[in-house]
DNA sequence: GACGCTTTGATAATTTTATCACTAATCAAA
DNA sequence: TTTGATTAGTGATAAAATTATCAAAGCGTC
C-alpha cells in the first residue's frame, strides 16, 4: 500500500487523533536510545492495546517486522511523513496576554513541526512590545503575514467575547486551521477546522468521577 | 430516574466528556438572556445532532419538556450538579514558568468550580515571589496544601523531564486527577486519572489535512 | 377546542470503532 | 537445524456510538 494511503479508504479521524501521541512517544523512546519496540511495549505506555496501534498503523502501510517490532527511528520518520510534519509550518498567533506570551515564549514548537512566526494584539500599549525576539503586531497586519508565510495554522488566544470576531478575520484571510484557547465553540465554514483547549472542560471531565470534596462545604 | 443516575447503568465516558460543552453553552445561552432552549439549537451551535444531545442527556433523567424544549437555567445547574461543580474545587498548580503565570493568572476559573490555592515550584529563585496576591512555594510544601484543602486534582506545569518525578509525589500525597500540560504520557497507578494538554498534538492533528505548505520549501 | 407545528424521550437501525484470533515471519538458543 | 518465544498484519467478530424514526406532549392560532 502506498505510504499516503489508497485513496478508496477513509482514514477515521479517531485514528488520526492518536497518531501524534505515537510519534511523541516514539521520539522519546528515540531519544532514550532505543532502535527498536513493539506494538505491546507502546500500548503499555500509552494504555492502549496491543492491536489497536496495530490496527492503526495499518492504514497506512507495513512499517514493522513479525517477531522483532518497529525500528523506533524508521516509524518516527514515517509517522511524521504521514502527518506532514517532517518540515516546519508556520503558525500565527492572536492574543499577547499571559497565555499568548506562554505559547509565544514556548521553545517546543520548533522540533516538533511548527514555529509561530507572528504574534498579534489589539491593545496599541501591547503592539510594538516584544516577546522574547517577536514583536507585537497591529491585528491589522495578520494579512500580510498569512500571505507572507502561506500560513494556514492560528492560535486564538484573547478573552472569549474577541474570539469570534477574530476567527471571523482568520477564516476571511485563508487561515484554515485555528487552535481556539478561548472557552467558547466558534461558528465556522465547514472548510476550516477548530480544536480546542480549556483546561475547566477537562476539570470538570474529572469531578464526574470525584467524590465530591468542595471547599468551604 | 434518579439524578445522578441509576447504578444499574454505566454512563459512557465520552458522554460525560461532552457536558461540559454543554454546560459552557448553555451558560452563554444563559448570560446572553436566553430562557429556553433546544436540542437542536444547541446542536447547530456545538456542531453535533440534536439526536446525540438528547441522547446524552437521557443518561441522566428527563430535562426537557416536548413541543417546548429546555430550560437553560434549569438544564445548566442540572449540569452543574450532574459534573458536581456547583461548588468550588480546590486546585494546586506545579511549575511557575510562563505557562505557570498564565495559568495562575487566569480569573475564568473561579466561576467555573475552581480555584488555585497554592502555586509551587522547584526553583529557588522562584520560591516566595508572587503571582497576584499567590505566593510560590517549594515543593515541599504540597503535602500540607493537598491537606489542607482535602485536595484532589493538580495541574503539572513543569518540563516534560520533571513531570513524572512531579506526578510521582502528587500521586502518593492522594492527588487523584492530574491536568498534564507537560508532552509525555505519564504512567500512573489505576486510581488515578490524568487528561493531556499538548497544543502539538493538535497542531499534528491539523497538519494531516492540510496540503503540505511549510516554511523553506 | 381542533389543528398544525415543534420538541422530547425512547427504541430501533445503522455505522463506527475496538477487540479477538490466527497466520506467517523473525530471532535466539539449544 | 530445530524448537520455542515473540511479534506484525489482517479478516472476522463483538462492542460501542451515532443516527433515524416515531409516539406522545406542549404551545400558539384560529
Amino acid at each position: 500500500m502506498s505510504l499516503l494511503t489508497n485513496a478508496l479508504e477513509e482514514i477515521p479521524d479517531i485514528v488520526i487523533s492518536r497518531l501524534p501521541i505515537y510519534l511523541r512517544t516514539l521520539r522519546l523512546l528515540d531519544a532514550q536510545g532505543a532502535e527498536v519496540t513493539s506494538s505491546q511495549e507502546l500500548g503499555q505506555l500509552l494504555g492502549l492495546s496491543s492491536a489497536q496501534i496495530r490496527k492503526d498503523l495499518s492504514h497506512f502501510g507495513e512499517f514493522g517486522k513479525q517477531g522483532t517490532g518497529y525500528n523506533v527511528a524508521y516509524l518516527c520518520n514515517q509517522l511524521e511523513k504521514i502527518l506532514k510534519v517532517d518540515c516546519v509550518w508556520p503558525v500565527i498567533l492572536i492574543g499577547a496576554g499571559y497565555l499568548g506570551h506562554a505559547l509565544a515564549s514556548y521553545n517546543g514548537f520548533e522540533h516538533r513541526g511548527f514555529r509561530i512566526v507572528g504574534v498579534f494584539d489589539s491593545d496599541e500599549n501591547k503592539i510594538g512590545t516584544t516577546i522574547g525576539a517577536t514583536v507585537i503586531q497591529s491585528i491589522d497586519a495578520i494579512a500580510a503575514t498569512i500571505q507572507r508565510y502561506r500560513c494556514q495554522i492560528a492560535i486564538i488566544a484573547v478573552p472569549a467575547t474577541a474570539a469570534q470576531q477574530v476567527a471571523d478575520l482568520l477564516i476571511a484571510t485563508g487561515i484554515k486551521s485555528i487552535l481556539c484557547y478561548a472557552p467558547i465553540t466558534l461558528t465556522v465554514p465547514a472548510h476550516v477546522r477548530v480544536e480546542y483547549i480549556d483546561p475547566v472542560i477537562y476539570f470538570q471531565h474529572m469531578t464526574f468521577y470525584l467524590t465530591k470534596g468542595c471547599i468551604d462545604e
